[in-house]
DNA sequence: GTCTATATACTGATAGAC
DNA sequence: GTCTATCAGTATATAGAC
């Protein structure tokens, strides 16, 4: 993680923690982290996490809530913008920068959300999980809505909405699973591999208004 | 799985094994499933999974081979088509259909790709996945390539062709996240939903013939 | 070929020292 | 707050009966 955004939402202690644990779950997948794994990658024992965390789920799902508050965040910036299609592009454009520059946090949200598409919960778990997936639906439809605002409009053309808002997430989100952080990297780096994926998806949502920038 | 594809490549007995294995590793992970998962899916012990296969390991390569096999023979049958976009388009409806249609599979392929980007494999393993990542990069190239044809004729247009080409099957891969197979569903609706992803990413590529069907 | 043990190892979680 | 020690549960894999 670079310049990592959650630094000033929970006190230091448990968000190295938090940190650590991001990262473990994206390199191993969440059931092949164990919780030895996390010390070890913290460079202490098990028992430090388990006074911050009462179990992995817990940890878990900590990470994945954090990972949506970074999404919800980004995109809010872009409420002030009138036109349908300009704002679109910009949370778009939030959207995709926000994968990258908290990947680590992005995948336990991406595997949070395939755990509940799987239905392989245990009780204890369900609830946390519902209210994850409910925050990841209720930003899912924001995107929804000023594309189909956009649409009835005429600025975008698509068949239906239900595949295109799928394809639009998928094709802005997928940054988080192929982006390779180079050594000296800017901003400016990651806006343009960001600006790419926003082009690629607004064009395949068939944007009337040749993608200016 | 719907008129599993297969059904002529081993004998049954495994077939079936292989089967429910990639049920099993699509619902739950490959971490999370044990091979007691799969044997209570097919309804036996161990034992006879263990007969076949020297370890949970093996098994799952053995389904995500078979999985880019799917895929292989899926553009193989573009080869034929000599202008490079009609060649793409035919390619990439091949592949968008064969993640629908052999879903389980694939997310077996996805799963053995991630594992190795984290680099998270045991020796044992190692020479195996090497080979999956072969398989997939090889796979990868022809799309790539293809594209670039494409390009260079100025019927596609993209600023940076490695970014261009995860977008471009990120994109058609998708519907193995999200496709809901339905009650009575047929190969036409199949086709619809693979048309509308093939429509997106060409469109996304800056497709400069509209695309036409 | 398939099933029934069983050996062996690992992991999540707890309790208590410091 | 963090560490050490430990328990209980579960998973891979094997060996041998049938």
């Amino acid at each position: 993680m670079n310049g990592d955004p959650a630094e000033n939402l929970l006190d230091e202690g448990q968000m190295e923690i938090l940190r650590m644990a991001a990262l473990c779950f994206m390199e191993r997948g969440f059931a092949a982290t164990s919780i030895d794994d996390v010390a070890r990658k913290l460079g202490c024992t098990k028992g430090r996490i388990y006074h911050f965390f009462a179990s992995k789920a817990d940890l878990f799902f900590s990470v994945a809530e954090i990972g949506m508050e970074f999404n919800h965040k980004a995109i809010r910036s872009c409420e002030h913008i009138a036109a349908p299609f300009d704002r679109l592009r910009a949370m778009a454009l939030a959207h995709s920068l926000s994968m990258i520059e908290t990947r680590a946090y992005q995948h336990a949200v991406w595997q949070g959300v395939e755990l509940h598409l799987r239905g392989a919960t245990t009780p204890e778990q369900r609830n946390r999980l519902d209210a994850l997936i409910a925050s990841r639906d209720q930003y899912s439809d924001v995107f929804r809505d000023v594309m189909e605002q956009a649409r009835e409009r005429g600025e975008l053309t698509y068949p239906d909405a239900g595949i295109a808002r799928q394809l639009m997430l998928v094709a802005l989100s997928s940054p988080m699973f192929w982006y390779k952080p180079r050594d000296a990297e800017t901003l400016d780096d990651r806006i343009k591999v960001a600006r790419q994926c926003v082009d690629f998806a607004l064009s395949g949502l068939g944007a009337r208004p040749p993608v200016k920038r």
